[in-house]
RNA sequence: GGGCGACUAGCUCAGGUGGUUAGAGCGCCGUCUUCACACGGCGGAGGUCACUGGUUCGAGCCCAGUGUCGCCCA
C-alpha cells in the first residue's frame, strides 16, 4: 500500500516510505527475472558475491548501489533483468572469524562429535575440534552474517531478484565449482606437481600468486666467510636471510666478475655446518648487490628455486610447513658434513624455531664464535613477500599442489581482456599489466577445510605408496561430491587409506576458484545448459578496482577455458570509499564507517545520492556533507511533488494530454525537458550514472522549481479551466511525471511513493514506477515545438533582472513592481513577448514595456523601476 | 624501474569533438517569510584552471617536459 492511499502526506517521513516499499516490492516480486524474453531483451548482471565474513562498511553501500541505478535503469527501458546476489562465504576469512569468535582450531585427525556446542568468546588456549565440527561452525557463522547483508542490501533499496539467491559454499555452487575442474582436468588444463609453491606459514596452506602483496620492510645484509675447501682462504656472501644457511646448496658468482673467476668450480664451506658447496657462475647473480657472491637456498627466494632446478641442486629442507626450523642431522645422507658434531650441535641451537628468531641466535652465535662475521650487517629496506591476509613472509616449500595452466595463455587471455569494455577504459590496462607479470600457472589446493573439497581420490598401492599420478574421478551424478566422506565407485569406506585402498584429496579449492564462476553460478551451466545460453556471456560485471588480478582475472580465465569466451561484455569499476584523509578505510586502521546508523540518519535515498554522485573509477573521501545534501533534495522532490501535483489533481487526467500544451513557455520548458532526457539517458547507457544525476538534478532544481514552476504557477490558479491553466496543469504533470522517472533509479523509495499519489494508472504505465518506462522522445513527440527553442531563456533572464533589482533592494520577491522595459532585437523580443503575460503575473508588474533596439550588454536589455515603498 | 590516474573557488567536485566575462554544491556575506519547500528563495564575494614550454587566430581542454599526491605492475 502506498503510504498515499489516504491521500498526499503532508509530512516526508523517510521511514515510513522505506518500510511500505521494501514490503510491498518483496510481496509483488517485483524484481523477478522472467525466464521467457530473449537475450536481446535482457540485461545480465553479475552482481559481486560479497564476502560475508567481512565487516560491513560504507563502500559496500556506495558500490553496490553503482550496480542499482544501472540495472534500475535498464529495467526502466524495458529490459528483463537478470540482477542476482549471492554470498561468498568459503575460505579464510570465514575460517579466521570462526577461529576468533569461538577460539577454535581445526584438527582434522579428530573425531566429529555430534551436537557440539561451544560458548562464544571462551578464553584460554584455543579448543581442538574436528573438521566437521569446525565446519558446522563456519556454516552457522555465514548463515548469521549473510542476514546481516540481506538486510542491508534490502534496506538499501537494491533491486536484486532474490529467487537467485546463493552462496559459494552451498551445494549447486560446490557442484559448479567441481565440474569445472573436472572439465579442466579432462582439457589437459589442470595437472599436479610438487614444486616450491608459496606458503603461508600461519595458515598453513599454498597461496596463489594473485594473494601475493610486496610489502617493502627493514632488514640487512649479514657478512659471512665462507672458507674454501681446496685452498686457503675464503669468499664473503652478503645475504639477508644467515638463518637459511643450513638449507645452501651452493655459491654462485658472475661469470665474468673478475674478483672470482678463478675460483668457480671449486668448493666453498658453509660456516657452522661445514658442508661444501659447489661454486657455480650465472649471469643472475648481480656483481653490484653485497659482494657479488651469492649464496643458493632451498628456498630464500625465487631465484633459489630458478637456480636450484637449472643446476639440479639438491634439496635440503629445513623451513617446515608451520614456519619453524625442522629436526635434522648433518651426517645423514643429503646431510653431508666436514664436521657433523659441531654442525649438529650448532643446528640443535636453532632448530624449532621461527625464522626470524633462529636468525638473531644464529648471528649472535656468529659474533661470539669469530672469523664468521666479515665486517658488520648492512641495514636496508627491501621488498618482501607476503600473503594479503598474512603476517609473516611467505616461504617456499616444496609440496604437492593442484595447478591450472595460464602461463602459456598470457596472449589469449590479454587478448579477452581487449574484448570487453572497461568502464572507466583505462582499468582495463590494470588487468593487461597483471597479466603480463604473470610468472606461474594458477595454484587452486588449498590446504585448509571451509572450501570445496577438491573432487579426487588416488589408489593406494600394495605398499603403502599413495598414486597420485593415477587420480580416481566422481561421475558426473556425484557432484557434489566430498572425497573424505564419500567412497569412489568400486571401493567400501573400509579400504580408506590401507594399502590396496583408496585416499580422498584433503585439500580444498582456492575461493577464486569457486568465485571465478559467479556467472556460471547464476546461469546454471552445469545443470541447466539452456539457461546458461540465455544468460552468458553477461552484459556487466559491477567491482572494484583492488579485484581485478583476482576475481576479474580469473573470470575471464574459466569462461576461456570452458567456452573460449568473455563472460561479460562490460566490467564497471567503482572506486573506493576513502577516509577524510583519503587513507583506505580499513577495520585495522579503525576508520570504518559502519553503514546501519547512516540510513538510520539519512535514509537510503539519500545515502543513495551520496554513492551517486561518485563516478565509475573515481575514488571518494567519505564526506557526511554529501548525505545532507541528498537529504535536502529528497525534501526538496517530496515538497515540489505535493505542490505540483497539487496544482493539476482536480483536473481528470483525460483533459491534461499533450495537446493541452498550448503555450510558448511550456512548449519551450518541453524543449528544455527533451534536452535533459536525451543527454542523460546517453550518459546511463554508458553508465555514467553520475553524470545524468546531475543532469537530472539541475533540470529539476533549476529549470522545473525555481524558474518554470513560479512562471507557471499564477496560470493555475485561474478560476475557470481556461486554455491558458489547462497548458500550465498539463506541462507540469508532463515534466513532473517525467522528473519523478529520472529521478526512480537514484531515489528509489520516494520516487515509487511519489509515483502513486497520481501517476501509477496512467495508460502506459505500469503501477510500480520501477518498472514503468523511462521517459524518451515517443513520448515527447506528442507536444508541439515551441516557435523557438530560446523563449525560455529568454524567459529567465528578464526574471533574473527583475529578481537582481528586488534582491539588491532588499525587497521581498513578491513586491510589486512598477515598470519593466525591455530592450531586445526584433527575433528575442518576439519571445519575450509571448512569455509577458507570465512574466508580469509571477513578478507582478505593474507597467511592462517591450521594444526593439540594440541592448547594451548581453541580448536583452532590462530596467526596472522598483514600486517605492513596496515591500 | 615501467605504467596508470589525479592536480580547477576555503572544502567536495562538474567541465561532449579546443571558441565569447571558467561552473555547481557545501561553507561564507547580505537579504527575503500569509499563499509548496528557511532542509527554502534571491543576490554577492571568492579561481594566475599545479608548473614550464609548444601547436593554434584562440587551450582548463591538444602536444612535450617538470613537480606533488595516489594507485597498478615488476
Amino acid at each position: 500500500m502506498s503510504t498515499l492511499s489516504e491521500g498526499i502526506p503532508k509530512k516526508y517521513e523517510v521511514n515510513a516510505i522505506e518500510d511500505t516499499w521494501c514490503a510491498q516490492w518483496n510481496e509483488s516480486a517485483l524484481y523477478a527475472w522472467d525466464p521467457e524474453p530473449g537475450r536481446d531483451e535482457t540485461f545480465v548482471v553479475d552482481t559481486p558475491p560479497p564476502t560475508v565474513s567481512g565487516s560491513l562498511h560504507v563502500g559496500h553501500l556506495f558500490s553496490y548501489s553503482h550496480q542499482d541505478f544501472i540495472v534500475r535503469f535498464q529495467r526502466m527501458r524495458g529490459k528483463n533483468i537478470f540482477f542476482p546476489i549471492g554470498w561468498d562465504d568459503n575460505g579464510l576469512p570465514t575460517e579466521r572469524r570462526v577461529q576468533n569468535l569461538y577460539n577454535v582450531r581445526c584438527e582434522p585427525h579428530l573425531h566429529y562429535e555430534p551436537g557440539f556446542q561451544r560458548e562464544r568468546g571462551t578464553k584460554g588456549d584455543p579448543l581442538p575440534v574436528s573438521r566437521r565440527n569446525f565446519i558446522e561452525l563456519c556454516n552457522a557463522v555465514t548463515r548469521e552474517d549473510e542476514e546481516a547483508f540481506r538486510h542491508l542490501w534490502t534496506r538499501l533499496g537494491l533491486s536484486y531478484d532474490w529467487n537467485q539467491e546463493y552462496a559459494t559454499i552451498d551445494a549447486h555452487c560446490r557442484l559448479t565449482s567441481q565440474k569445472s575442474f573436472l572439465d579442466l582436468l579432462a582439457k589437459g588444463e589442470c595437472y599436479q606437481d610438487e614444486t616450491p609453491v608459496m606458503w603461508d606459514v600461519d595458515f598453513r596452506t599454498a597461496i596463489a600468486q594473485a594473494e601475493v602483496v610486496d610489502k617493502d620492510v627493514p632488514s640487512a645484509y649479514h657478512y659471512l666467510r665462507f672458507p674454501l675447501q681446496e685452498p686457503d682462504g675464503c669468499l664473503v656472501i652478503a645475504t639477508t636471510r644467515p638463518e637459511l644457511l643450513a638449507a645452501c646448496v651452493a655459491v654462485l658468482v658472475h661469470p665474468e666478475d673478475e674478483r672470482y673467476t678463478s675460483y668457480i668450480g671449486k668448493h666453498a664451506v658453509t660456516p657452522f655446518f661445514h658442508v661444501p658447496v659447489p661454486i657455480m657462475a650465472d649471469p643472475k647473480a648481480d656483481p653490484e648487490k653485497g659482494t657479488g657472491v651469492v649464496m643458493v637456498c632451498t628456498f630464500g627466494d625465487q631465484t633459489d628455486v630458478e637456480w636450484w632446478r637449472q643446476f639440479n641442486l639438491p634439496l635440503r629442507q629445513v623451513i617446515g610447513k608451520d614456519g619453524h626450523l625442522l629436526p635434522i642431522t648433518f651426517g645423514e645422507p643429503g646431510w653431508e658434513s666436514l664436521a657433523p658434531d659441531t654442525a649438529n650441535a650448532n643446528y640443535a641451537r636453532i632448530a624449532g624455531m621461527y625464522t626470524k628468531r633462529a636468525q638473531k641466535v644464529l648471528m649472535d652465535l656468529a659474533e661470539e664464535m669469530g672469523g664468521v662475521v666479515d665486517r658488520p650487517r648492512q641495514e636496508i629496506t627491501h621488498p618482501v613477500r607476503f600473503f594479503e591476509k598474512g603476517d609473516r613472509p611467505l616461504e617456499l616449500i616444496p609440496t604437492r599442489q593442484w595447478y591450472t595452466r595460464i602461463l602459456d595463455k598470457k596472449d589469449a587471455l590479454i587478448e579477452q581482456g581487449r574484448k570487453i569494455h572497461w568502464h572507466p577504459s583505462f582499468m582495463g590496462k590494470r588487468y593487461e599489466s597483471w597479466v603480463e607479470g604473470l610468472n606461474q600457472d594458477w595454484c587452486m589446493s588449498r590446504q585448509r577445510y571451509f572450501g570445496v573439497p577438491i573432487p579426487l581420490w588416488y589408489p593406494i598401492d600394495a605398499n603403502g605408496i599413495v598414486q597420485y599420478g593415477n587420480p580416481i574421478v566422481p561421475s558426473p551424478d556425484q557432484l557434489p561430491v566430498d572425497p573424505l566422506d564419500q567412497v569412489p565407485q568400486g571401493y567400501t569406506e573400509d579400504q580408506r587409506n590401507v594399502p590396496g585402498g583408496f585416499t580422498g584429496d584433503p585439500d580444498v579449492f582456492d575461493t577464486w576458484a569457486t568465485s571465478s564462476l559467479t556467472p556460471q553460478i547464476a546461469s546454471k551451466w552445469a545443470t541447466a545448459p539452456e539457461r546458461h545460453k540465455k544468460l552468458f556471456p553477461m552484459d556487466i560485471r559491477p567491482q572494484s578496482h583492488e579485484i581485478i588480478r583476482t576475481w576479474a582475472f580469473y573470470t575471464i580465465v574459466k569462461a576461456y577455458l570452458h567456452e573460449q569466451e568473455v563472460p561479460w561484455r562490460n566490467v564497471v569499476i567503482s572506486g573506493w570509499i576513502l577516509d577524510p584523509d583519503r587513507k583506505k578505510m580499513s577495520k585495522s586502521q579503525g576508520n570504518v564507517v559502519t553503514p546501519e546508523p547512516l540510513l538510520d540518519e539519512f535514509g537510503a535515498d539519500s545515502v543513495r545520492y551520496w554513492a551517486a554522485r561518485a563516478r565509475l573509477g573515481v575514488d571518494t573521501a567519505y564526506d557526511e556533507q554529501v548525505f545532507k545534501v541528498g537529504k535536502r533534495l529528497c525534501t526538496k522532490l517530496f515538497n515540489a511533488s505535493k505542490f505540483a501535483v497539487g496544482r493539476f489533481e482536480s483536473i481528470d487526467p483525460a483533459r491534461l494530454g499533450p495537446a493541452q500544451v498550448v503555450m510558448e513557455t511550456d512548449r519551450a520548458v518541453v524543449a528544455r525537458l527533451r534536452d535533459t532526457v536525451a543527454r542523460a539517458t546517453q550518459a546511463l547507457v554508458e553508465f555514467d550514472y553520475a553524470q545524468a544525476l546531475m543532469l537530472i538534478e539541475d533540470f529539476f532544481w533549476k529549470t522545473f522549481c525555481d524558474n518554470y514552476l513560479e512562471l507557471a504557477k499564477p496560470r493555475t490558479y485561474d478560476e475557470d479551466l481556461t486554455e491558458a491553466r489547462l497548458s500550465a496543469a498539463a506541462t507540469l504533470r508532463l515534466l513532473h511525471r517525467a522528473i519523478v522517472r529520472m529521478f526512480a533509479p537514484y531515489l528509489p523509495f520516494l520516487c515509487e511513493d511519489v509515483w502513486h499519489w497520481c501517476y501509477s494508472n496512467d495508460p502506459g504505465m505500469h503501477a510500480s514506477v520501477h518498472r514503468s518506462p523511462w521517459p524518451g522522445d515517443e513520448e515527447l513527440d506528442a507536444i508541439a515545438p515551441p516557435a523557438d527553442a530560446r523563449t525560455f531563456d529568454v524567459a529567465v533572464a528578464v526574471i533574473d533582472a527583475v529578481r537582481k533589482a528586488k534582491a539588491d533592494a532588499n525587497l521581498s520577491m513578491k513586491a510589486p513592481v512598477d515598470k519593466v522595459v525591455v530592450t531586445a532585437t526584433p527575433e528575442l523580443l518576439a519571445l519575450v513577448r509571448m512569455a509577458q503575460d507570465d512574466i508580469v503575473r509571477m513578478l507582478s508588474i505593474v507597467t511592462f514595456e517591450a521594444g526593439e533596439g540594440k541592448p547594451e550588454t548581453g541580448d536583452v536589455d532590462v530596467r526596472v523601476t522598483l514600486t517605492p515603498n513596496a515591500g
